[in-house]
DNA sequence: CCTGGCCTAGATAGATCAATCTAGAGAGAA
DNA sequence: TTCTCTCTAGATTGATCTATCTAGGCCAGG
C-alpha cells in the first residue's frame, strides 16, 4: 500500500511540475512516467481516465498545495501590506532560482483548456474560486470592507497571474516587483 | 500573386484563431490548414521552417494586431483614466461575445513556449516590450513621472492579462471589471 | 503453503503528428 | 507557343502519442 501511494504520488508531482513548464498538450503521458520511474500499467491502474483523469487531479492538487504556499507568504508578518509585497517579491525569487519555471502552477493549463476541455476548465475555475475567497477572507479579517475585498482579490491574483505572464516570457522580475508595490498600496488604501 | 499571398495570411489568420483558443501544442498543422483551406504544400512553400516558423510569424503579427487593437481603445476619448476603464471593459465584451475565446492572442502560447522553445519565447517577450514601452510612452504623454511610467505600464497589462486567466476559466468577467476600476484608479493617482 | 487482490511492468496497437516528396496548375515573358 | 517561376495539391513517411492488453511480482488472510 505504502509503495502504491507512492507511485501514484510521484506520478502527480511530475505531472504537476511538467505541466506548469511546459502545458497539458506539451507533455507526454511517456515523459511523466519516464520522468517518475514508473511504467504505463500503474498510470492507467491508478487513473482509468487516463490522461484527463490525471489532468484534473493533479489541477486540484497543485492548486491546493500552491494555495497553502501563498498562505503562508501571506499570514508569515502581522503587517499584511509588507506581506504582500513580500509574497511578491517572493514569487520573484523563486522563478529566478528555477530559471523562470516554476509559477503559478496551474495557469498555462487553464488558458489551454478554457476552450476546450470543458471538465479540466471546471477544475480550474474551482481551483481559482478557492484562491478567490481565501484571499477575499483574508483581506476582510484585515479591515477591508466586505464590499472592497472581493474585487480587491481579484486584483491581486490577477496581477500576480500576469506578472507570471511576463516575468516568463522576459526572464525578469520587473513585471512582479511593479505588481507588488502596487498591490501593496492598493491593500493598504483598502484597509482605511 | 494576389492568390498567393491570400492563402499566407488565410494561413497565419487561422493559426493566430487556433493558437489563442488551444495553445500552440494543442493545435495540429492539420488542423489549420483544414480551416484555412490549404493544402500541406503551401505551408512548407511559404513556411520553410515549418510549424515553429509558422508560429513566429503568427504571434508577431498577432501581437502587432492586438497592439493596435488596444491602443485604439486607450486613445478612443480625451480622457485616459475613462479610456483605461473602458478598455477593460471592452475586453470583456469581446469575451462574453466570443464564448470567452478571444482574449491575449498570445498569451497561452507564451506560457507554453517559456521554458520550451527559446526562439519562440523571444517572439513573445518582444511583443510584451513593444506593448510596454507603447504604454509607457502613453502614460508619460498623460502627464505620468516618467519613473512611474513603465511600472505602471507593466501593473496594468499584468492585470489584463491575469484577469483574462481569470475570465476564461470561470466564464465571468468579474476579474476584468475589477481590474479596469482599479487600474484606473492607479492611474488617476499618478497623474498627479 | 497457497491463493486472491493490488500493483507493477512493458510490449503492442492504432491513431495522429510534423514534415517531405513528386506532380501539376497558372501566369507572365520572350 | 513555349519556357520558367510561383504556388497549389495531397499522398506518403517515419516519429510520437494515448491507451489497452497480458503477464508477473508482492503481500495478506486462511
Amino acid at each position: 500500500m505504502s509503495a502504491v501511494n507512492k507511485t501514484k504520488e510521484r506520478i502527480l508531482d511530475v505531472s504537476a511540475e511538467l505541466f506548469r513548464q511546459q502545458g497539458l498538450a506539451g507533455t507526454g503521458v511517456k515523459q511523466i512516467l519516464n520522468r517518475a520511474n514508473a511504467p504505463f500499467g500503474s498510470l492507467y491502474h491508478h487513473f482509468p481516465g487516463g490522461k484527463d483523469e490525471l489532468a484534473a487531479e493533479t489541477i486540484r492538487r497543485a492548486g491546493a498545495q500552491y494555495a497553502e504556499l501563498v498562505a503562508g507568504k501571506l499570514l508569515a508578518g502581522p503587517d499584511l501590506v509588507a506581506n504582500v509585497r513580500a509574497a511578491f517579491r517572493s514569487a520573484g525569487q523563486t522563478l529566478v532560482d528555477t530559471d523562470y519555471a516554476d509559477a503559478c502552477p496551474i495557469e498555462t493549463v487553464a488558458l489551454e483548456v478554457a476552450n476546450t476541455n470543458e471538465p479540466l476548465r471546471l477544475a480550474t475555475a474551482e481551483v481559482f474560486e478557492s484562491w478567490l475567497s481565501g484571499l477575499t477572507a483574508l483581506l476582510v479579517a484585515n479591515d477591508v470592507a466586505k464590499k472592497k475585498a472581493r474585487p480587491l482579490a481579484h486584483v491581486i491574483l490577477s496581477a500576480l497571474e500576469g506578472a507570471f505572464v511576463f516575468a516568463r516570457a522576459s526572464r525578469s522580475t520587473e513585471a512582479l516587483d511593479a505588481c507588488g508595490a502596487a498591490m501593496a498600496t492598493l491593500v493598504a488604501a483598502a484597509k482605511s
